[in-house]
RNA sequence: GGGUAAGUGGCGGAAUUGGUAUACGCGCUGGUCUUAGGAACCAGUGCCGCAAGGCUUGAGGGUUCGAGUCCCUCCUUACCCA
């Protein structure tokens, strides 16, 4: 019998569906184990090879599990709200929800190819209303909620507005708006309602705030700061500015002591931690006030609303080497500050700056750009003046938006003085040669000068004693400071969940529980309004009609893409509730997810904002756990081999048709084979030669066609192209296909090599649709077959490296499967088991090499699953198999717990075997064996000799043999003797069942 | 510039605790069968050398009886962040 694995995979993949194999329980006395991957966009490029990487990893983790007894949630879903669709949907009109729904019906038919043990019957949509209705709901648990810093947890907002009632907000110990005013209980009732809301939307944890945002024009929206990447948005790679806006933001700074104390307790890669460490960007320091110098300043426009300015250091033991301070040019008091000599400079200092993305600002440390205000602040010690700046170094968003600066001592304040020419004064001994024109000693090394009463101290000993005599004098206190900022959450686009909040006199109110979830109105068009407002202003008939009567409108923007997925995996294990977003019950059986399979871009996105949501709902008693994942595993990316063609347009002179042509060559366009191309490019006195060796039958036909006679053409650079990778094998372009491929390359002409064959140039880059270089799953599992598929991605190498996709080896997988096939198919072995025709496999008791084959496998196996190692997996697979065939081995006994070992990789073909075998029931749950150490023992062992450390000999020996005799048989050898050289052995290391070094 | 990971044959990679470096697969060479091979099977294949032998894990140094593995210095690459 053939292996067909065609027909054989088709026929599983029906079986597990009709059977709901991989149904996980709600309830087990199995212990549960939950492996889930990262939720994929269903983008309508469909799923390319590099996909489902992560997905087998973890899909062979669970089957693995449920072999070893364990009741396996493995679910998958789609995070379907989201950019692409809504864009393909301005351009097309299609809904969005159409263009969704196609994708997953891809995503689904590319998975059931490839034979996940997903349990289908759990899949989540976050677009879809039966689950947003919980983000939403989730979203006004949030709203209704503020930080209690003293219990360090969120509570509702309930019982602070019981405080303010009580005692106003003297006692409040929050996590807040920086400029809440302080109250009193009595002010507090007299507020009016406006008043009151104003006043908790300062303390709740999602809220309407102004601030400045990452303004996409492009997009019509704002975006995360994890969503701006290089300036410009991570989506469509349109260009972002800073705007300042109204918007729902989550005050995610909140957790950032627990999100950055939580990263220890995880089993994540160091890196993905690091960065999360320095996203949230915990630093301590002093906030200190500099007394602003009145030099007449309250003009009539203008007045100064305080007399200082508070800035943050990290560094207040350089106090005396301040220089300047420097504003961000958004400070509010840069305006006020600014003297009338300078007003148009630094009006037009601040213009110029506000549309530089905060990136382009910090990164930018060549080019060096701030403005004098006018104004002074005074020296808290000693009353010097000193001039205040403003400059867009520093950063609004970061501690107070300005910072004394001492350019001694910090490097990007040196660059502004040096720049400036403002004086650098030294506060700190250098511990090494230093040069203080060229550099700043940014180090916290060395002993304070010039500073009153630190001098003398080390770096160490002047901090502590800065900030208490800072705090003595009640110029500032210490502070600890976050670089993580609020989370914007409002989106000006249509597809995503409807923010559940409406307006009634100006007053945002959350909708209730029953009044979810508020379903994504129908629009004309998925664009803004012609007065700017969001999509969603466009849905006619589209306002909150409570029944006591009125209309009032809804917010119109909606959530980003990261709100469905920050508690996704919590709804995979009640996927189907409608009173709760998970039963408290279930979500105490599968707590945290053991393991968690994704990609690394998600480090400072998704992954801290579901840590985020997971600690808020802990905070309030939805569930028992504080972190999502325990373990999480970042898989590599596979990267994409690009070929390329070279298209060649020649130079020429002696014609005034230049136009008729360079339109002949464009339509008949010239590609040069990439040796000859680089030829040109290399060695250009050749280039001509070469022309004239290939350009005579091109010149032909293009005199025939045009009738143009006696142009001179000489050779240029050729330009390369990408060219779809399908349509090239072992990086030879198939002429005929590349013709056919696009409309203006129908009548391309080939410069080939010698032998006729045109060679592409090849590159890795990312894949993609633009490069031409996606390759599909399905084409390799038509080819070869889903086993085979599964088994090459893991074959590749460690889950974990990026590696570029090539499918040079995968014959070596499929060569593999065809082997294993054969060891039950051998023909020249009869079947002791009668009904399948031309089945091998005997009842034989198994020989002792045999069982050592097996027991070696499992053995090995067990470990690598263990440890993820899944490339070396196969490996040990193919020495198994390899091993059998040359023992022809056909037993049962031996056969049996191999299948079940392979069916985690290759889950199609091993349930074939196994119900041919004669069982009934599917292998999945079959128990995994274990492995024996005693078949594993050999009588004997072949000892490496080694004379100074290089093996020169083997020696068979007992293994049973003690050190002594290991030696004296050693010794005893004509061989090792001849090595010594007549020589005595100055040491002899035995290391029994290791080596044997004999030092001379 | 900072952080993290990594550098091993022609290629993907293995070596888990310091103990025979190059497992497994691809590719390549030769052979068997075949009308044919992009099928299957057999043998060989780190490099230099006719051989004896010598050399080899990015470079250099160190610890050790013994180092791909541990330590120090440097170089290169990838990813993330500036």
């Amino acid at each position: 019998m053939e292996y067909n694995f065609t027909d054989i995979e088709k026929r599983w993949q029906n079986f597990w569906a009709s059977n709901k194999t991989f149904k996980a329980e709600d309830s087990s006395i199995k212990p549960k184990y939950y492996v889930l991957d990262m939720f994929p966009y269903p983008s309508g490029a469909g799923l390319h090879v590099g996909h489902p990487l992560g997905y087998i990893a973890s899909d062979i983790v669970a089957r693995y599990k449920r072999h070893k007894g364990f009741n396996v949630l493995h679910p998958m879903g789609y995070d379907s709200f989201g950019l692409p669709a809504e864009q393909y949907a301005i351009q097309t009109g299609q809904h969005p929800k159409i263009t969704t729904e196609e994708n997953i019906a891809r995503y689904r038919m590319q998975m059931d190819k490839i034979g996940f043990s997903f349990d289908w019957d759990r899949e989540v949509k976050t677009s879809n209303p039966d689950y947003y209705k919980w983000t939403q709901w989730i979203f006004i648990q949030i709203f209704n909620s503020w930080y209690n810093k003293t219990t360090d947890k969120a509570e509702n907002i309930s019982s602070l507005i019981k405080e303010f009632e009580a005692n106003g907000n003297a006692n409040v110990n929050a996590v807040c708006d920086e400029n809440v005013k302080s109250f009193s209980a009595q002010d507090w009732k007299a507020f009016s309602e406006k008043e009151k809301s104003d006043t908790l939307m300062a303390y709740r944890l999602t809220y309407l705030g102004e601030a400045y945002v990452n303004w996409c024009p492009a997009l019509g929206t704002v975006l995360a700061n994890d969503e701006v990447k290089d300036g410009v948005s991570e989506r469509g790679g349109h260009p972002v500015e800073r705007k300042l806006m109204k918007q729902w933001s989550m005050r995610i700074t909140a957790y950032a002591q627990r999100l950055l104390d939580g990263l220890d307790t995880l089993d994540w890669t160091e890196s993905l931690k690091e960065s999360q460490r320095y996203w949230i960007g915990r630093s301590e320091g002093t906030s200190l006030r500099f007394k602003i110098q009145d030099t007449g300043l309250k003009t009539s426009d203008s007045q100064l609303t305080t007399e200082e300015i508070e800035v943050f250091t990290t560094r207040p033991d350089t106090i005396f080497g301040v220089s300047f301070v420097t504003l961000a040019p958004e400070h509010e008091l840069v305006e006020t500050l600014t003297t009338a000599e300078n007003k148009k400079a630094v009006d037009d200092y601040v213009t110029v700056s506000k549309n530089r993305s905060e990136r382009e600002r910090q990164a930018d440390v060549t080019k060096i750009s701030g403005v004098f205000t006018g104004s002074y602040v005074i020296h808290p010690f000693t009353g010097k003046q000193i001039p205040i700046w403003v400059g867009d170094y520093v950063l609004a968003g970061y501690g107070t938006g300005a910072v004394m600066a001492v350019p001694a001592h910090d490097e990007r304040d040196f660059k502004f003085a040096n720049y400036f020419g403002l004086p650098l004064p030294q506060v700190i001994e250098p511990t090494k040669d230093h040069d203080f024109s060229k550099d700043a000693w940014g180090d916290k090394e060395g002993k304070l000068i010039n500073s009153d009463f630190l001098n003398g101290l080390d770096v160490k000993s002047a901090l502590k004693k800065a900030i208490e005599e800072i705090e003595k004098n009640k110029l500032g206190k210490k502070k600890i400071n976050f670089r993580l900022r609020d989370a914007v959450f409002g989106r000006q686009r249509y597809w995503g969940e409807p923010i559940p909040i409406y307006y009634k006199d100006g007053i945002p109110f959350a909708l209730s529980d029953n009044e979810l979830p508020l379903v994504l109105p129908e629009v004309d068009k998925y664009l803004p309004t012609e007065d700017g407002e969001p999509p969603l202003a466009r849905a006619k008939d589209w306002k909150y009609m409570p029944s006591e009567g009125g209309a009032f409108d809804y917010e119109h923007s909606t959530m980003p893409g990261w709100a469905g997925s920050s508690w996704y995996f919590l709804r995979y294990m009640d996927p189907h509730n409608g009173s709760v977003f998970a039963d408290k019950k279930l979500t105490e059986y599968w707590k945290q997810v053991d393991l968690y399979i994704g990609g690394s871009e998600h480090a400072t996105g998704h992954l801290l904002y579901v840590r985020f949501w997971t600690k808020f709902l802990n905070d309030l008693g939805h569930i028992a756990i504080d972190e999502p994942a325990k373990k999480l595993i970042n898989q590599g990316m596979i990267q994409g081999r690009s070929n390329f063609v070279y298209r060649f347009m020649p130079s020429f002179s002696g014609s005034d048709k230049n136009v008729e042509i360079l339109n002949y060559f464009k339509s008949n366009p010239v590609f040069i084979s990439k040796n000859l191309a680089d030829e040109i490019q290399n060695k250009k006195t050749t280039s001509n030669e070469l022309l004239s060796k290939h350009w005579e039958s091109i010149k032909e036909k293009f005199e025939k066609e045009t009738g143009i006679k006696n142009i001179t053409f000489w050779a240029q650079d050729a330009t390369p192209l990408n060219v779809d990778v399908n349509i090239v094998s072992n990086d030879i372009l198939d002429q005929e296909a590349f013709r056919n491929w696009r409309d203006d390359f129908k009548n391309a002409q080939f410069i080939t090599e010698e032998n006729g064959k045109y060679i592409c140039g090849v590159e890795i880059e990312k894949m993609s649709k633009s490069k031409f270089n996606v390759v599909s799953p399905d084409d390799i599992g038509e080819k070869f077959g889903a086993d085979t598929l599964r088994l090459y991605e893991m074959f590749l190498g460690p889950l974990e490296q990026s590696k570029p996709w090539n499918t040079n080896g995968i014959t070596g997988v499929a060569g593999f499967l065809k082997k294993l096939w054969r060891l039950f198919f051998t023909a020249s072995t009869q079947s002791t088991l009668s009904g399948v025709e031309g089945l091998s496999v005997t009842e034989d008791v198994p020989t002792k090499a045999e069982l050592k084959t097996l027991h070696k496998m499992i053995k090995k196996i067990t470990e690598d699953i263990e440890r993820f190692s899944f490339n070396t997996s196969v490996s040990n697979f193919m020495i198994c198999v390899n091993e059998l065939g040359d023992l022809k081995c056909n037993r049962r006994a031996i056969l049996e717990p191999l299948l079940i070992c392979l069916s985690p990789y290759a889950p199609h073909i091993t349930e074939e075997l196994w119900s041919l075998l004669g069982h009934k029931e599917s292998i999945a749950f079959a128990t995994f064996p274990l492995h024996n150490e005693e078949y594993l023992v050999d009588d004997s062992f072949t000892y490496p000799i080694s004379f100074n450390g290089k093996m020169r000999l083997n020696i068979e020996l007992a293994a049973t043999l003690t050190v002594q005799e290991i030696e004296k048989e050693v010794m005893s050898r004509e061989d090792v003797q001849k090595y010594l050289e007549g020589k005595t052995p100055k040491k002899i290391i035995i290391v029994p069942k290791k080596i044997v070094n004999i030092v001379v």
